[in-house]
DNA sequence: CACATGATCGCCT
DNA sequence: GGCGATCATGTGG
């Protein structure tokens, strides 16, 4: 049966990870508390690592977008709406936020800024060095490999048992950046240029395309 | 390759 | 009651 039914709770076996090969720094605190966007960016190359009965999984992130709270239209926080389902954005930086959508689907976020500022990023995409890149394309599908649900939404990726995410983050010119993706209801916010992702990455969902990727746009035409 | 559409349901109004 | 921070599939060029 398709719909939320179906999604497993569980990371895919094809995603276990040897913790060696894991970077060996740990994002704390005051990581997550920073600027949203820089935030954003430093994801990039980061590990999210989830241990599941004892044994290690998780994914390299190479796509994220970062949504900037009361001010941003695309946010589900904008204006500063707070319902259940919003409540994980208003807490400290550090935690996942968790939504389904589209009656088949979760998105996961990870909440930056201090409590209060509704702030997160978007995982838009990841890569496994032992699975196929399209298990791990795009946000629904990032979700349904690592086998995160809703029942995540809130946790704590500092001092958890669970979720963790292991830094090392890719250098400036690495990262293509352009308009966010499904946000076409957001008026001006809809062109803010807040989706990072690793420059030539075949996991990344959708390439970053026809002038709309501010990296790749050739040089010396000013607008 | 570029669009267009249907699936399916939790969440908010 | 309407819609969405998506995805798979289908069409046409």
């Amino acid at each position: 049966m398709p719909g939320f039914g179906s999604h497993p709770k569980r990371p895919l076996d094809a995603l276990a990870i040897e913790p060696a090969l894991l970077p060996a720094r740990v994002a704390r605190r005051e990581f997550f508390l920073d600027a949203t966007d820089r935030v954003a960016r430093r994801l990039l190359g980061a590990w999210l690592v989830r241990r599941w009965r004892g044994i290690l999984y998780g994914a390299r992130i190479v796509e994220v977008e970062a949504y900037l709270g009361e001010k941003d239209a695309a946010a589900h926080s904008f204006g500063g709406r707070r319902t259940p389902r919003i409540a994980p954005m208003y807490g400290p930086g550090g935690r996942l936020y968790v939504f389904p959508i589209y009656g088949m689907h979760y998105c996961a976020n990870v909440v930056t800024r201090r409590e209060g500022v509704p702030q997160a990023v978007l995982i838009r995409a990841g890569e496994h060095p032992a699975a196929p890149a399209a298990l791990l394309r795009g946000p629904g599908r990032f979700c349904r490999a690592l086998g995160i649900v809703k029942a995540d939404s809130g946790k704590d990726l500092v001092g958890s048992a669970e979720f963790e995410i292991r830094l090392d983050p890719v250098r400036g010119r690495g990262i293509d950046i352009s308009e966010r993706i499904g946000v076409d209801y957001a008026g001006e916010a809809r062109k803010w240029p807040l989706r990072f992702s690793i420059s030539g990455n075949p996991a990344v969902s959708r390439a970053p395309g026809r002038g709309l990727s501010i990296r790749s746009r050739h040089p010396g035409r000013a607008s």
